[in-house]
DNA sequence: GAAATATGTCAATATAGCTGACGTATAAGT
DNA sequence: ACTTATACGTCAGCTATATTGACATATTTC
């Protein structure tokens, strides 16, 4: 019997010219180049930490965790699973790998001792700056071949393409000067 | 026996103040803000078109072949895995069913009878079209956000972005007005 | 004291990737 | 013509990351 890929096997591709499929219309064609750029831009700049994390048999899911417990110490598991968007289960394993391996700890709240607070070891916060750093070399690269404004205008893309859902959370942890320049335009509005 | 967590449970997190860990240098310290927009921007990009494929039993991976099949037709699967930077075996399973639900068809090679080229079946560029629209939306909405070269400028980030080793075959399908303007940086260096 | 909340865990499943090994058809090199 | 290389398909088994559903425990709130 043929196989499953084989039995669909068509005539021979004939040579006609496949151009000819340019947008008519600019403003309600889809943007094909952006969201393959998008595509490519967003697979290698989480492919440099890839590299890294290997050395300590550690995927993406646990740079995610470490990254945000080093940027929010003391945050609560409820309040990681709502940044990450993905169940309990889910983060369990990988955060108890994290424990285990000393690079974050966990604490009893203060005022809600069922919360468990997480914070970054020293261990932890190390590999978590390095990983940022290897990051934050591409962006640097990035930028030194762009134009000075680039930088201001890259990240107001990319806020802008956050769910508004989430938009001010995600503000609330930007650096100061950028907080204000959007709460100018807010005030605008 | 305490459980895993249980056991790692420290003393109750202090009230000290989390605060004064500011960038001392601005040059040389990583780039959080950036790192984590772009990881947010990107979840809710490709998050769009998540609901769409569920109602087709398909998921991230079918996404992306469907895409490239639909914007390259004639695509070779060498190319393809080149593309996309996956295994033959990874491919095979999500294509085989992409193929047998009549999204793609595969066709020998004119030239080089070894080769399976792709092409999108009418119901399949039905469907791509309809997923780079959704996530078009998104684009327009956010360039209507901001200012006018902004499209520009964020096409010049994202290209810059993509490993040197991979600029090339991405810029070769670009827009022919994005292509020369790069061709002319080119010729100035 | 009852109910709600925050967390941990077990089990089963899905998706998307991987390595390694092997087979077949076709093209290219000698 | 024979050999080798290439393009692809497939089997088997494995890993990482996610899911749903069910249930347990500690603590807070009403």
């Amino acid at each position: 019997m043929k196989t499953s890929i084989e039995r669909k096997l068509l005539r021979p591709a004939s040579t006609q010219a496949l151009v000819g499929r340019e947008p008519p219309d600019r403003e309600s064609e889809p943007m094909f180049d952006l969201i393959e750029l998008f595509f490519f831009a967003y697979r290698d700049f989480v492919g440099d930490a890839d590299l890294l994390l290997e050395n300590y048999d550690f995927g993406r899911a646990h740079h995610r965790v470490l990254h945000f417990v080093y940027r929010r110490p003391g945050l609560a598991i409820a309040a990681l699973l709502d940044i990450l968007k993905i169940t309990k289960q889910s983060l369990n394993r990988v955060l108890k790998q994290l424990l285990d391996a000393g690079f974050v700890e966990a604490r009893v709240g203060a005022s809600d001792r069922r919360q468990r607070l997480l914070f970054p070891t020293p261990k932890g916060a190390r590999l978590a700056q390095e990983l940022a750093t290897l990051q934050s070399e591409r962006f640097r690269r990035v930028f030194g071949e762009l134009p000075p404004e680039a930088r201001e205008a890259t990240a107001d893309f990319l806020l802008a393409m956050v769910n508004v859902s989430d938009r001010e959370k995600v503000r609330a942890h930007l650096p100061p000067r950028r907080r204000r320049r959007q709460l100018a335009e807010d005030d605008a509005a």
